[in-house]
DNA sequence: GAGCACTGC
């Protein structure tokens, strides 16, 4: 304590040396910061002289350094390393030595800070020193918390920030741009495919100057190009399917159900629903057409409206979750999967319709795969109802055997060929293989934009970021790159500048996840980059974890990514892989999601359905066993099912909720508990996700707005108390940002809780709130949560009841701290260890309260009182009865 | 002390 007192003291003195004033609280939340999330200083400490000492240290110790490394850069230009080869090299250079240096670079004199110092003492000898800007270096062993409650302590202070950097624990780029490609007709390369091309040292968080990047890619692209100033109907006539209206329309009039082949830029999803429209199809009921994403329903319905000169919601509608825009007058309707989904478990004949068109079959998502079961049996009962079925090249002709041996009908697209380059070795880091290939191509190959696929956010920056600094270092000679990121939440100003052509004698580079290969219309890309690899979600039945995975894509996907090449022009496509890769270790086809997702919310609605053997549905391609019987049982515990697996009363209550099964259980079991008003709340919060924005330059700063919000309770009712605490504000966008707070995500829950506020209103269920008894909330969560309980094991971690799998808090939660010692999560997820996210703590005696049916306590009678607290098992346990249910891990 | 993609009701 008398050294904190000293701290403020000194550091008030300081402040006042330099001109700044603080209040006085700000000075001891500061040094809160750094005495609470900082560790205790080191016991044994390298460095015995004072940080100012130590910075003096430094700067000798970095003119020697200088000396060894003009030596080693005239090293790699003897290597052959040449010209802007060595400019690059220089900027990705990294180093692992620890301690304080000053450096002279470009930009001028800045200290480099390493963090092994206490930071107190550090900050105190950076200002004792001069005022030269600051970059603070974390080691891969140290902590960003650190850098960042170092940063803000510095900012607060006026002090320059040049730099938080991650010290990167690979060695640098080697910059080769002469890569060698091999096209198809090549010479086959070696038969291996790189796994784990990143290997382990891996890329980290990098965070260099971000902004200086995100603010040139966004300003320098001004001119951006126009869309072609065909009129509508030139635009519809110029089209490759308007050759085959005819055809088309007799087809459908001939046969029940239709394969469609629409190759892209075919103009198929705008087209086919106005010529059945014309062909009088809408005079018998709506022609429904669905699609896999909202965006892609709304933007297609969009552009149909315009083609037919009509405003939307009239004649052509689309309808969406929280956004119906249809009216009496919609004669054609797109809608997302889902949302018809939603309808035929309402009318199970969709009696309005007179087509259904399910486009984008091929994605197979879940719903997309249930609808095909659903209306291949609809189609035997309606034999006026026509069912158009798109699908890709390669399904065709499984698809028209599942329905029936049924037409095929192709539709040439409008696209131009594309050559595809293979690697001739198998890349050892696909990332950096992607980024200089982009270099390559914009140094050596003709005009035209560049489309690269990378898997995550995180990629996507490095990878903008290196090749910002590598245009940077190659100067004003070469012609400007335009680099785009594409992932996630853009704002839309800058989205419009990824979708259209870079202006003539620029070239744009965006750099997308794996839905820029099916989704967005993106003009002007001629060549293609293909890592890959994407993310993909895999859920486990048997653990019940959700995996994120990064795999290798499947050779269908290679070629839709290539064919973005060919939509404005000739292209090429640049594999990073090599052809015999592409041949003999990518599988042909993406496996269906169907086959790797969680059922439970399914079963429950095709149960809702009346389909109650599930062995035996039509599916095109039927999950695993496993899969159904674990959502099948996950289901009976929760009282949606009964023993012989019927729809209960509760079940079908829970059906109509659009809520995964376990959150619909808690939301009833809520209004019976006096608390759904703050549950509707809770769950809407829980299903928006990412509540928390934590930017890597400010976590300290976003911490403490955190903590603001905190409840002792745990994640639950923090979630609750900032959805209060935002509604209090009116829903005020600039108190989201202030507060470190995600304004989309708020706005997603409260469309939630509406939506579920209008269901419980149409149910007569009622919206009470529990006041200020918050008990209640928890054992709310726990009436649906409760496979979900983990009791604290003696050393580290926790232990789940109903498998006693070993998992962990997830840090970002606000229990991390306290660990009590008994848990109720919301969700598991695997990354570098298990994790729970979403952590309340409750009492024990809660369990057999709320679940009777599936809690009991230990035998009283062989255990103390305090022990027989403590004890709680599960009524079913599956290790004494192998054919009982199963939700997650099953332990060797 | 971790992050990690996207979609849907």
């Amino acid at each position: 304590m008398g050294r904190k007192c000293e701290a403020v003291d000194d550091f008030r003195a300081k402040l006042k040396q330099n001109g700044a004033n603080m209040p006085e609280y700000l000075l001891h939340i500061l040094l809160e910061i750094i005495h609470n999330i900082l560790p205790p200083k080191k016991a044994s400490q390298k460095r015995k002289n004072s940080p100012a000492m130590a910075i003096t240290d430094a700067v000798q110790i970095h003119r020697d350094s200088k000396e060894e490394e003009k030596r080693s850069k005239r090293q790699r230009v003897d290597n052959g390393y040449e010209g802007i080869a060595s400019g690059v090299f220089g900027a990705a250079t990294y180093d692992d030595e620890v301690g304080l240096r000053n450096r002279e670079k470009d930009f001028g004199e800045e200290i480099e800070m390493e963090l092994d110092e206490d930071p107190l003492e550090l900050l105190r000898g950076v200002l004792s020193i001069d005022r030269s800007p600051v970059k603070i270096v974390k080691n891969p062993t140290g902590s960003l918390s650190r850098a960042a409650a170092l940063q803000s302590a510095l900012q607060k202070e006026g002090r320059e920030i040049r730099k938080v950097q991650e010290r990167m624990k690979r060695n640098s780029i080697p910059m080769d741009l002469n890569r060698a490609w091999e096209d198809p007709m090549a010479e086959r390369g070696d038969r291996y495919l790189a796994q784990e091309l990143r290997g382990a040292a891996g890329f980290s968080a990098f965070n260099i100057d971000k902004h200086e990047w995100k603010k040139s890619a966004y300003e320098g692209a001004l001119s951006f190009g126009q869309r072609s100033s065909l009129s509508i109907l030139e635009r519809r006539q110029s089209l490759p399917i308007y050759k085959l209206k005819n055809e088309l329309v007799n087809a459908v009039n001939e046969n029940r159900v239709l394969v469609v082949v629409g190759e892209t830029g075919s103009g198929k999803t705008t087209q086919v629903a106005q010529y059945l429209a014309e062909a009088g199809y809408s005079t018998k009921g709506i022609i429904g057409c669905t699609q896999p994403r909202r965006v892609a329903a709304t933007s297609v319905a969009k552009r149909v409206a315009e083609e037919v000169g009509c405003r939307l919601g009239e004649e052509v509608g689309y309808s969406i979750r929280f956004d119906d825009c249809t009216g009496p007058d919609t004669l054609i309707k797109y809608m997302t999967d889902g949302m018809l989904f939603r309808e035929i478990l309402m009318d199970k004949n969709l009696s309005q319709y007179s087509v259904i068109m399910l486009d984008e079959a091929h994605e197979r998502t879940v719903n997309t795969d249930v609808l095909f079961g659903m209306l291949k049996q609809l189609v035997k009962r309606r034999p006026d109802l026509r069912l158009i079925v798109t699908s890709a090249t390669l399904d065709a002709e499984k698809f028209s055997s599942y329905f029936f041996n049924c037409m095929i009908f192709t539709v040439p697209g409008r696209t131009y060929p594309v050559d595809t380059l293979y690697a001739k070795q198998p890349e050892s880091d696909y990332l950096d293989g992607a980024i200089l290939t982009v270099l390559q191509i914009h140094l050596s190959e003709p005009e035209g934009d560049i489309l690269v696929f990378l898997t995550g956010e995180e990629e996507i920056e490095f990878a903008c970021q290196s090749l910002y600094e590598r245009m940077k270092e190659l100067g004003k000679d070469v012609p400007e790159l335009i680099i785009l990121p594409a992932y996630g939440a853009q704002p839309s100003a800058e989205q419009s500048k990824i979708f259209k052509p870079a202006p003539p004698g620029k070239r744009k580079v965006v750099v997308a996840t794996n839905i820029a290969e099916t989704s967005l219309t993106i003009d002007g890309i001629f060549y293609v980059i293909d890592p890959g690899f994407a993310k993909i979600n895999v859920y486990n039945p048997k653990q019940g974890v959700d995996l994120l995975v990064v795999t290798p894509i499947s050779q269908a996907s290679a070629s839709q990514r290539a064919g973005r090449a060919g939509r404005t022009g000739p292209g090429k496509c640049f594999r990073l892989y090599t052809e015999s890769a592409f041949h003999n270790e990518m599988s042909p086809n993406t496996v269906p999601e169907i086959q790797r997702s969680n059922l439970v919310h399914t079963t429950l609605m095709l149960k809702a359905m009346g389909i109650n053997d599930l062995k035996y549905f039509d599916f095109m391609d039927p999950p695993s066993p496993e899969a159904l019987t674990s959502a099948v049982e996950q289901l009976k515990m929760l009282g949606a099912l009964d023993e012989e697996g019927f729809l209960t009363k509760l079940g079908s209550r829970m059906a109509v909720l659009p809520l995964d099964p376990p959150l619909s259980k808690m939301l009833l079991a809520s209004a019976n508990l006096g608390c759904s008003d703050e549950i509707v709340t809770i769950i809407a919060m829980l299903q928006a996700g990412n509540t928390f924005y934590r930017p890597k330059e400010k976590q300290a700063q976003a911490d403490l707005k955190k903590a603001k919000f905190l409840q002792p309770e745990g994640d639950h009712l923090t979630l609750l108390a900032v959805y209060e605490a935002w509604k209090a504000k009116n829903f005020s966008s600039p108190w989201c940002s202030e507060n470190f707070v995600q304004f989309r995500s708020l706005s997603r829950a409260r469309d939630i809780r509406k939506q579920l506020l209008t269901v419980m209103d149409k149910y007569e269920l009622e919206v009470v709130s529990a006041g200020k008894d918050r008990t209640m909330i928890r054992k709310a969560v726990i009436a649906g949560c409760f496979f979900h309980v983990a009791k604290k094991e003696p050393r580290e971690g926790y232990r789940t009841i109903v498998d006693k799998q070993v998992v962990y808090i997830h840090p970002s939660s606000v229990l991390f701290q306290r660990q009590p010692d008994w848990v109720i999560y919301n969700e598991l997820v695997m990354t570098t260890k298990e994790y729970m996210r979403e952590v309340s703590a409750i009492e024990p005696k809660w369990l057999m309260e709320q679940v009777p049916r599936f809690f009991k306590a230990a035998d009283p009678t062989k255990m103390s009182n305090h022990k027989c607290q403590e004890r709680i098992e599960p009524l079913y346990d599956r290790y004494h009865e192998p054919n009982s249910w199963r939700l997650s891990r099953r332990r060797a």
